[in-house]
DNA sequence: AATGAATGAGGGTTCATTCAT
DNA sequence: AATGAATGAACCCTCATTCAT
């Protein structure tokens, strides 16, 4: 009774080394539950526990990634793309500019951006391509908001997209151990100020200097 | 025989063991060593890693603090007890009463209140009496600043010292692994950008509701 | 170690996680290394020296069991499983009852049976499913030797499984530390005398009551 | 480096370094905790348990014994001398002279000679002239009631001292953990057993060699 | 390619023993 | 002499990673 299933995929011509369907989806299933595992325990989840999550055998996280490095680095493309998607489409379908920077930060809270924050700052390659061309993605996107609120005079004109992100990381980081039932509740009240002090006018002077994404990687 | 039994000294209140002085000093180079490596390396940093720090064997914390749990719990009160100085002091020296706050809301950077958050989120017994004892002084003492910055005009009604706290540990926090090195920087920034939307007039609604520290305890 | 998918293999009974071969093999060494090295050394042994006996990493040791309650269980019912064999065997092949009841006290020597005292007094779960399961047919088939022993008029009728087992499981216990190079000479010495008090007539009272295996779960 | 038992009577002049009142009582509180803790708690009870029970600090107990060993070297000492006591009290006491080793044998559950077997395998000096010197004052008085039930026909005559004591030892060694609630009940009745098989006459060949204390010194 | 199993290194904790008061 | 405190070694157990099926 051991139909073929997966074999008679003839026909299907591959000029990079093809990952196979399933292998494919595997992929994605470990992605998905790392990110998830990991906002919900903290970064230091076990990784069995994410493969049992992802519904796959252990050895087949260390196929797909070699070591919890090279996990969280694809965990921090998955974040930074789905937050640049949400950058844009804030963008798109908001007619107000300083409404469209509302949108963009309380959304990134359900993106998890939180869960960056401590993915960033580990062992991880910070120049590795793939991470600059999504940090440049990402950087372009949220810049978009920012300048559209910036030109219509609303955004204040001494902060940068570092800034902006680092500080939504942050409000949205998860607590460690995972009480934080009806902590989102806050997220949102403290994003809320945050927006209520980057409004134009400025009412105060800011120190130190604006931060792109670029130089986060080398200050902090 | 010249057997006298050391609690029987007369005149000082002894309701504590009486520790040693050798003792006391190994238990405050303790706390003071966990709660550096904590903010250092996160809240999972190694006991023995701590004990290095603190000079002592590994053995010789395990004798003052039962486990983690009871460490991180007299870090707690240590961290909490110091921020309340500083809001004390804070709105005693300042004439300005939304300076005041300002000052505070900076100074509380230097007394790591940013590894408070790690800290009260993990198994710790947040109904012990210490604890509660500690978090009423620390309210009080905010709650302090906050009033006066609120009856000056200067401070949006809006909010109460569970918003402030919650969100300043939040900004403060230091990342995990140990690059940090100009990340005090940008805190600042982004303390004062949060001090911005706390000046009155609100510019926007909050969603949620004000919270003392004492919902905190039970909400998050 | 629950499979959730292996069940469905037809035809055979599967109940069981389906253990490879070679974790099998190793499952079977580990508790025979640990029966052998708590009589030897006492039911303290460092689980690592158990490990080390069966020829395996420590932490194959806990992929099997999850900590010592468990193993010992696992050594209970071999221990139990085995001299239930004896007991079988001896009333199949001895003609004289009461000589099959002395071939089975002096075989269960040889099973380690004093191991199970220790073994059953710590932190077991003296009710889970597969110990009384064990201890039924251990019970059985004891009775069955000692009801054939009562029949023929050479046992005294006063006595039950428990007192048996009991006994022999004392008499044979494993003398701490690992000096006991000619102690199963006594041993022997020692049923022997045990079991011509056993014979009847009955020379005396005995004081207390009968015991089965069951009365010794909840009453020692 | 010991001092010898504890009655060091005036006859044996002061060649010992004279304990003050205090310490001598320290000294037998020590080996009287000792003995109840280790057959509470089985022979690895931590000293320091040891040490609280008889109302000390730790250092005090290694002032007195240089460790475990040491430690259980007087333990047995006291057990042995008591149990020499009961012996000659039973032989004195009671007219008929199987009745006094039963008496005996049921005496010797109180003073715990159980514990003796734990006691005396593990890495006790068996040569040391202090346990000589017990070991041949138990030997002599049990001998005394032995042979006096040996003489008067009701003792089978091919059994020694050591198969007594060993016996006994073993019948009523506490088990490990603590749950022993009940147990005493049936170390009464395995006793009786046990006595009924040593009555005369014998009804059955024993295997191996009659036993003198001695002989377990060097076999066991 | 996928997986269950194996493993060594490392952290938490206890305890026998030594040290300083 | 007595004691509270300190300590390192040893044990239990977990987990990232590798191996064999």
């Amino acid at each position: 009774m051991t139909a073929v299933v997966a074999c008679a995929k003839s026909g299907k011509k591959g000029q990079q080394p093809r990952l196979r369907a399933d292998a494919l989806r595997n992929r994605e299933r470990l992605i998905a539950a790392a990110r998830e595992t990991m906002v919900e325990f903290g970064p230091e989840v076990p990784l069995d526990e994410i493969a049992r999550r992802a519904g796959v055998g252990n050895a087949t996280l260390y196929r797909h990634f070699a070591d919890r490095p090279e996990l969280i680095h694809h965990v921090t493309l998955s974040v930074m793309s789905r937050t640049a998607d949400r950058a844009e489409s804030a963008l798109a379908e908001e007619s107000d500019a300083f409404q469209a920077l509302r949108r963009f930060v309380h959304a990134a809270v359900e993106e998890r951006i939180g869960a960056l924050c401590p993915l960033l700052s580990d062992g991880v390659d910070r120049d590795h391509p793939d991470l600059i061309a999504a940090r440049e993605r990402l950087e372009a996107a949220v810049e978009a908001v920012m300048g559209a609120a910036r030109d219509s005079g609303q955004l204040r004109t001494d902060i940068a997209v570092g800034d902006l992100m680092v500080a939504i990381t942050q409000l949205t980081r998860p607590l460690p151990g995972n009480s934080c039932t009806n902590f989102d509740q806050f997220v949102h009240r403290h994003l809320q100020l945050f927006l209520d002090g980057l409004q134009a006018p400025a009412r105060s002077e800011l120190p130190g200097a604006a931060a792109t994404l670029d130089d986060l990687r080398r200050r902090s």
